[in-house]
RNA sequence: GCACGCUUAGCUCAGUUGGUAGAGCAACCCGUUUACACCGGGUAGGUCGCAGGUUCGAGUCCUGCAGCGUGCACCA
């Protein structure tokens, strides 16, 4: 028995060196594993691939609870069914995270007195992208920490100039398809970061404000933005309304704060006749509603709030104040003149924020920019999952996801922000040509760049090199896509409608969903509340193997878990506990009979286990050989077999077995014993599964 | 407003197809005659949110309600 055994298990001696090895070995790419052997020993080819694509960590800070808990999942799974004989291949990668990281960028820049909008385009690049590079080598790093299996030679970046060409291809295609048009409607505009916002990155939260009831020529309305009146083109009613009927189709006149008021009173169904006085003041460029009635009604768009959240020259003497204080300024002068019948100061309601930052007002802007048609590629996601071509686990999530097509709306996916791929298109006057290059004499180039999820919503083809790679061809479709359940509509959604629109073809059989990672009282993690766990120091302390247990046992799909230190604790007992297990039956020479009915108990456990990871039940098989091993085997049959060589066979056969169907849960420690095991040679990463 | 989820021991949660409740941590008592004190043995603790229903039998299925959480949503 190897001296090591005398002392308690020294993970810290332990996990570096065998991961080292396990990344020499090769055993990561699937095109390098060993051939499997049949229960007679004979040599066998690996059976077909199992994908895993591992969903890309934004490259812009270190790795949080969350990455740790799907690295776990996801090379559970992966070292199961590499164990199980497939080809085994779970894809690495690094997201260039477009917006999200240009914010995190930007607040640096911020802390050291500097700001992107006095820095060149290139200049702001350059060092975004070297802060990018930095910490994707970082996180490699950390990944490996974890034990994470994956084939490093395939790592992709979404910023390799062959993602970037698909990207564009997709572009392209769509574009020909018309499914991706230049249109100028509503979008959630960001005041502060200078760029527009896709309604998924976008948060409503509820509100307090005055609401003012002003006076209209012979109507009084209520608004809760007195200040975009100069941008009034209307005022509406409900069609059905008898108060307002005869006045439908006329023009009403005033006098207004900067002149002479005209407006046509037009009847529209949007007009809830109950809520206030049931006339509305239309406003189409700074009210995605009103954009919308003026459609409808053929109204003028009139913007008087520009891009920088002030009110232009429409606006006489309010122009260049900003929303804020030009509300203040407009209620003050409307006040004077008696305009205003009353305020309603306990009005609630909700506004739109970016989704990053509550503090940023997102404002309705009506200006050019890409969109995506939805409805025809939602109708490809719909098939695909109500015909059982994509399971979703757990089954519930599958409701989420047909609620949320219901209200489609189209997808901006122009940014007007550096950090990210630039979009091919070019313009001169009303005609739009796509392409890298430029077409020629007078064109000029769309300085935006692609939402980030518009490309990694390709990432299952794109990293396989689709159409014409092996890769595409071997791994393609993938076999499940694990990953959180907060972006099911960001990402896992969009992968579904890319990439059955791009290779006709869905990119995962499965979607495994898990739930957020909370501290012990369910309560989000965040830097604030001072109750976050960094993964990296928890393995440093405890163990990987220990921190993977405590995001495996007891977490179910879909739902949210509570991680503490002391359920990490317990699991590096438990490694502790196998320790000194192995360090026993290694102390028994072998000998004696397999015991039939301790064999037939144990593998009806493998049995139970296998089916269960199968299931996506992780959580009750991780349960199951806690238990099995410390209150089954420890506890009773070698507190039985103590005093009888003759139990030395089976205590051996369980040993091993249990190595076996442990691993992929904690692969370190299983190894490590393993290794140490006598005439044991290989590695357990690549040894049969007890069950074939 | 619509949808989804949760409600089981002090805390955080399991309980896969319905068969008289489990884990980890915490608490209390005992034990160092070795595989392991990073341990072992034991104790205590739950009308499984509420109200109905189906069933021989329900934490588990159905209906309604309540509380909490989340997602979606154009009421000015």
């Amino acid at each position: 028995m190897p001296e090591k055994f005398k002392k308690p298990y020294d993970h810290q001696a332990t996990e570096g060196a065998i991961y080292k090895r396990w990344e020499e070995s090769g055993f990561f790419n699937p095109d390098k594993l060993p051939p499997i052997e049949d229960t007679d020993g004979r040599k066998q080819e690996r059976k077909e691939p199992y994908t895993i694509i591992m969903p890309p960590p934004n490259a812009n800070g270190s790795l949080h609870v969350g990455h740790a808990l799907f690295v776990t999942l996801q090379d559970l799974l992966i070292r199961y069914k590499r164990m199980r004989g497939y080809k085994a291949l779970w894809l690495p990668g690094a997201d260039h995270a477009g917006f999200e990281t240009q914010l995190v960028y930007e607040k640096k820049l911020e802390k050291e007195g500097r700001s992107r909008f006095k820095m060149e385009r290139d200049e702001f690049y350059k060092e975004t992208l070297a802060f990018t590079l930095e910490n994707k080598k970082f996180m490699e790093g950390q990944l490996r920490d974890l034990g994470a299996s994956c084939d490093w030679s395939r790592e992709k970046f979404t910023l390799d100039p062959d993602i970037v060409k698909t990207v564009y291809d997709t572009f392209k295609k769509l574009y020909d398809d018309g499914l991706v048009y230049r249109g100028a409607r509503p979008v959630n505009w960001s005041n502060k970061y200078q760029t527009s916002l896709s309604d998924l990155e976008t948060k409503a939260i509820e509100r307090k404000d005055p609401l003012y009831y002003l006076k209209y020529g012979p109507f009084t309305l209520a608004t809760v933005r007195p200040e975009t009146k100069f941008g009034d083109t209307a005022v509406a009613v409900n069609p059905k309304d008898k108060r307002y009927a005869e006045w439908v189709g006329k023009e009403i006149e005033f006098e207004g704060l900067i002149g002479l008021v005209k407006l046509k009173v037009v009847a529209d169904e949007y007009v809830d006749p109950e809520f206030g006085t049931g006339i509305i003041k239309v406003t189409p460029a700074h009210d995605p509603n009103d954009f919308e009635i003026a459609q409808r009604h053929n109204l003028p768009v009139v913007e008087v709030i520009d891009r920088y959240g002030k009110l232009n020259e429409k606006c006489g003497k309010y122009a260049g104040m900003k929303i804020m204080e030009a509300r203040a300024a407009v209620v003050k002068d409307l006040q004077e003149k008696g305009l205003i019948e009353k305020i309603d100061e306990s009005y609630t309601h909700t506004i739109v924020v970016n989704y990053k930052s509550e503090n940023d007002i997102l404002e309705p802007r009506i200006i050019p920019q890409w969109f995506v048609k939805m409805e025809p590629l939602a109708a490809l996601a719909k098939e695909a999952v109500e015909g059982g071509n994509i399971r979703i686990f757990p089954d519930f999530q599958k409701k989420i996801f047909f609620h949320w097509l219901q209200n489609l709306r189209d997808w901006n996916i122009s940014r007007q922000i550096v950090w990210g791929i630039p979009i091919p298109a070019w313009f001169k006057g009303d005609e739009i040509k796509i392409g890298e290059e430029s077409p020629g004499e007078g064109w000029s180039k769309d300085p935006d760049t692609f939402d980030t999820w518009f490309s990694s919503g390709q990432w299952p083809f794109a990293t396989l090199g689709y159409p014409d790679s092996t890769d595409y061809k071997t791994y393609y479709p993938t076999s499940v896509m694990e990953t959180g359940y907060d972006i099911l509509f960001f990402w896992v959604m969009r992968m579904i409608m890319l990439g059955l629109y791009r290779t006709g073809e869905v990119p995962f059989r499965d979607v495994y969903l898990h739930g957020l990672v909370r501290d012990v009282h369910k309560q989000k993690m965040s830097k604030s509340k001072g109750n976050v766990i960094d993964p990296l120091a928890v393995t440093k302390q405890y163990g990987t193997d220990a921190l993977r247990m405590a995001f495996l046992v007891g977490n179910t799909p879909g739902q949210d878990m509570a991680l503490s230190e002391d359920k990490i604790r317990a699991y590096k007992l438990f490694a502790n506990k196998l320790w000194n297990i192995a360090r026993f039956v290694l102390s028994e020479v072998r000998g004696g009979e397999l015991k039939q009915e301790l064999k037939t108990e144990f593998d009806a456990l493998a049995a139970e286990v296998t089916d269960d990871i199968e299931n996506y039940r992780v959580y009750l098989a991780a349960e199951k050989l806690y238990h099995y091993l410390w209150d089954r085997f420890a506890a009773e049959i070698i507190e039985e077999s103590k005093g009888k060589p003759e139990y030395a066979e089976t205590l051996h056969y369980i040993l091993e077995n249990s190595l076996k169907l442990l691993h992929p849960f904690m692969p370190f420690i299983t190894e490590e014993i393993w290794q140490s095991l006598p005439g044991k040679k290989g590695y357990i990463m690549v040894e049969a599964w007890p069950l074939r």
